[in-house]
DNA sequence: CGCCGACTTGAAGTCGCTCAAGAGCGGTGG
DNA sequence: CCACCGCTCTTGAGCGACTTCAAGTCGGCG
């Protein structure tokens, strides 16, 4: 089996976010720091893709709006994060602080100069867009397979690997749950009763709005179904039909 | 409004895939082609990801296992596209020919050797991790919050755009019902009746299995609901609550 | 012709959605 | 300090879209 150590909570993920940014932080290093209020936009979808952030400090939600009212969240984004790094010519997402948030930002054309100028920071850029395309396609598997339960416990896991989002057993989940909903594809609703599934179920504890204390760490990744934790192999190198 | 020409199948989408590929053609052309048959593995999830092919004949289906199963279509390939592309150390994916294929591959070594060395071929592959970015992300948006008529629609008129797939008004559909279930998140018998709806309102016609005759692009457009033809401005700019 | 796999169609079941009401929490002001 | 309000979150009941299970049909190939 796996991770069912005392303390499986370090190692939930093999830390598969932000390690490349280091080296593209040179890149905002000398932009002046700017402070984006709660619910505030940094970017709006359509509008030309002048500039990339990277987020110093706080969350940001990225969504489409489709139709009428359907709001789908692409990816949040925590502190290291760059933003808008696989973008062509315009946003394609707004961009919003979940809560009070710290950026730089930098004019894609020094960026995209930097990054052919500097031999360490194009493969940084390069690793930078294949992480987010496997945690897109994660995100994809995801939406197209899981059950509401199993899109919850994945987003936990996912969440309490980052680090910086827990004290202990306490996760904190700075985002609302109507975000998590439309990142999750699920109503507002659905995921309420699900968390209180879970806590009946003595998996993790919602501790007021924005704190889930978690109970055991095994059952959430048991119960997050597959993928995004390779550790276990199953139904590898088996061809359906 | 938006295409109501006589001929809106022409522009049924501004072409977004596979612009920078023959640049990148370059770096497979010496490789000798191999021939792959239908339904045969060309990568395996969880392989050491020491290859990169691209697609010079037919299609190729990218997908995963999860829980017993459960299959997901990450992505199809055509002719052009090149596979593995945003990969860092294992395939993520498992590729299998979905009909016969024409391949060429290259070492992942040499790959990047040539990204490093050539300065054409670099932003090149840069605008491809992008595009793949952009196309997935799209995808995601589809399976998040679009039902069965719309995610058909969409993967119809997807298709639809890309070169060599239709016969005047006759799109050519590779795939089987099995593999465009897989891909929407859908099972085979909602994708057949989605089908049978459409053709009851003269949207699009099954002709055998592997046939549609497209009645109206116009319609498939609009019901494809949202994103990907970002053309006809609605809710732009409108934050959500 | 008969068989097999792929596809279609039908009927029942289920998970998550919609609509609606109630509970908890934080802030403001009397 | 408590009353009140607004907002977010929770809980409940009914419904609907898609799934599941089960036949039935089509079409290609021996």
């Amino acid at each position: 089996m796996l991770m069912q150590g005392k303390n499986a909570f370090t190692n939930a993920q093999p830390t598969k976010h932000a390690v490349a940014t280091p080296i593209l932080s040179s890149v905002f290093h000398a932009c002046p720091l700017e402070t984006i209020a709660a619910g505030e936009a940094i970017c709006w979808e359509g509008d030309d893709a002048t500039h990339l952030f990277q987020v110093v400090e706080g969350v940001v939600r990225l969504h489409r709006i489709i139709g009428e009212g359907r709001r789908v969240i692409i990816a949040f984004h925590f502190a290291g994060d760059v933003i808008g790094a696989s973008l062509l010519e315009t946003f394609s997402f707004t961009a919003e602080a979940v809560n009070e948030c710290k950026i730089r930002r930098v004019s894609r054309r020094s960026f995209h100069h930097d990054v052919a100028r500097c031999e360490n920071i194009r493969p940084a850029y390069i690793d930078l867009l294949c992480r987010e395309n496997a945690a897109i396609n994660d995100q994809m598997v995801l939406l197209s397979k899981k059950n509401a339960e199993e899109r919850l416990c994945s987003f936990i896991v996912n969440l309490a690997s980052r680090p910086g989002t827990r004290r202990q057993n306490v996760l904190r989940v700075p985002m609302n749950r109507q975000d998590i909903a439309d990142y999750l594809g699920l109503t507002i609703e659905t995921v309420s009763r699900t968390i209180t599934k879970l806590a009946a179920r003595d998996v993790v504890v919602a501790e007021g709005r924005h704190d889930l204390k978690i109970i055991s760490m095994d059952k959430l990744v048991r119960l997050s179904g597959g993928t995004d934790d390779f550790s276990d192999k199953t139904c590898h190198r088996v061809s359906l039909h």
